[in-house]
DNA sequence: TCACCTTGTGCAAACGATTTACTTTTTTTT
DNA sequence: AAAAAAAAGTAAATCGTTTGCACAAGGTGA
């Protein structure tokens, strides 16, 4: 059996509230007993039950990251797990632990948040992603739990979230493009589900659109945020009468799996196709050619979004949405003059 | 304020024991009051508080992964990523949460497991690396924790462990460079407290041995699992009279880093030097050139390692070390006669 | 009919902390 | 030297569950 503040108490022949106080350093206790005490619990190698305390405290100290449907999947991408960093510099910082949790479809993914959150097992969380008319995102409002979303919602204008201007990021992408006088530009998107994919799609339209060239719906693919997606999107794309010249890719490693694909039809990165991606992962610029992307400041997403809860649970009210400015690093992968090493 | 097991035995007419009898599936209790007494669980929106619920069983569904020390540094390694996902997929598939905790150095590191342990936070732990004579190991032993390993324990020969025959492994990766022809064949290693560094030399060098082959001290380089640390091992390492033409190198991302150091120093891979690394993370055959790795069945280690724990959890007594299989998957890097696509 | 199970439920004591409201002791003030 | 104020500490209630034991009612075998 483990060593309880009664057996403390005892010891030091005091009663287990002095030892309780002594622990929080409550200033009514003299210095002579919390020397004592301290002393003693040394000794005994003594360690408040962090399930007690919860219990009494209503408190956890504890973050929750919620990994969205097949987290399997979700996992094969760096991009988050560069989000995870972020969250877990912060939260160590911080003295919390991270919990991760997730379900294998939308209905187990609200059960485990209605678990942990009415389970009094967390004291705030985090979504790494923000889709349309999200139940989660209805219920944690309702809760009113301290929660904050790395995206934001496309539902509620008011729910505080982390997020890059992907519109403006896409539109430096494509314009990036354009002033490398590439004219057929397509895009290989995510999940169109995503606010992010939606953003940086009007991002895209909107740069086409001032340049006055075209955008042509079969130059747009849709697909995940996964390796396959992009390799498998080079062959219907490329396989049109007038394919593009340049493409704007949603994600580093989908990216990465649109150079494998674009490598098995032949052709050469950049100067058959340009390209240019987001998030730019470390090893955005290790794959040959080293890729064009946009870095949103992952790190700092995850950062700040923890941030955000964390200062929420100290009952600052927080409904803002901060931006995170992010930056174009070029690289060979979209230009039109190379010299090859 | 929440909804307690007692709202709903009031509203029930029953007493709060028979309503978490109901939970439990109790015999003792009639269909028809479980019936009605589940129906009002539902109808007043009730989940069992998890902490009170943790403060008496004794137990809290939930494994905690210790980060090592820099975290943040760690977490720029791949391996460790594809480690935790096979991790939370064999604990999600179980119900139970991953709490992933850690500190800044070995001292905090101890001092957050002993909290997580002492203060019932946890019913087991999982250690993602395994260096000598190291404390956490030593304090988990005494305490009775469950808890796996992934690696080995240099100091204890029963510690439950999930490993790779990593002597086996580097063997074969440095017996398949000896086939291309190689003679003078270097490595560029991690740190040499881990248990898998030194097993890894050692099959290293048997197979130089074997072959009858020198193993030059100056073609050993130690560095971290960090890109950076490939990188500037090249700069030493190349520097000498009589450089290696073939290097084993520790992990994929380190490989990384020396194919980025050699580029700059303009050498080609594989015709000048020739490249086999650890772990073929995803990105491997993303590389130009693609890497030759050993599948070391990263995946496989977290989902068998955490399966492991759980068993344990269920009281069942292992101290036993389970091997993964490996494979070497040969890809350009080290080929002595390529055909450039 | 009686002694004895079986079945279904309630009471109350844990689990290990925190915290409110008191009590006792010491110090200060007048 | 008495009264008031401050300091240091304690007892007991509380957080929301689980669970051993007691008990009532109905059923069974002799």
């Amino acid at each position: 059996m483990n060593v309880t503040i009664k057996d403390v108490a005892k010891k030091a022949g005091v009663s287990p509230s002095t030892v309780s106080r002594v622990i929080a350093d409550h200033p009514r206790i003299s210095k002579e007993t919390s020397r004592r005490v301290k002393e003693i619990m040394e000794e005994l190698g003594y360690h408040p039950n962090l399930m007690a305390k919860s219990l009494v405290s209503r408190t956890t100290r504890t973050i929750a990251v919620i990994l969205p449907k097949p987290a399997e999947e979700l996992l094969l991408n760096f991009f988050f797990y560069e989000l995870i960093r972020g969250v877990l510099a912060q939260l160590t910082r911080a003295g919390y632990d991270l919990l991760m949790a997730g379900g294998s479809n939308e209905q187990e993914e609200l059960e485990t948040v209605t678990r942990l959150v009415r389970g009094g097992r967390i004291d705030g969380l985090l979504l790494l992603y923000s889709r349309s008319s999200d139940p989660i995102i209805h219920f944690l409002r309702n809760e009113k739990v301290p929660f904050a979303l790395i995206g934001r919602s496309l539902d509620y204008e008011d729910v505080p979230s982390v997020d890059n201007d992907n519109v403006q990021a896409a539109y430096d992408a494509t314009n990036h493009l354009i002033a490398q006088g590439q004219k057929r530009i397509g895009f290989v998107t995510g999940p169109t589900k995503l606010a992010m994919t939606q953003d940086r799609m009007m991002g895209y339209s909107k740069a086409l659109a001032e340049a006055g060239l075209p955008l042509k719906q079969s130059w747009v693919v849709e697909g995940e945020f996964l390796l396959e997606s992009g390799y498998r999107a080079m062959a219907s794309i490329m396989s049109q009468p007038e394919p593009p010249t340049a493409l704007v890719v949603i994600d580093d490693v989908v990216a990465f799996g649109v150079l494998k694909g674009l490598a098995e039809l032949g052709y050469r990165i950049p100067q058959d196709i340009a390209i240019v991606s987001f998030n730019n992962i470390a090893l955005a610029e290790l794959t040959m050619p080293p890729i064009t992307s946009v870095d949103v400041g992952t790190y700092q997403l995850g950062y700040t979004a923890s941030q955000m809860v964390l200062r929420m649970i100290q009952q600052v009210d927080i409904t803002a949405r901060q931006i995170i400015p992010h930056r174009l690093v070029v690289r060979e992968s979209s230009l039109r003059t190379v010299s090859h090493v």
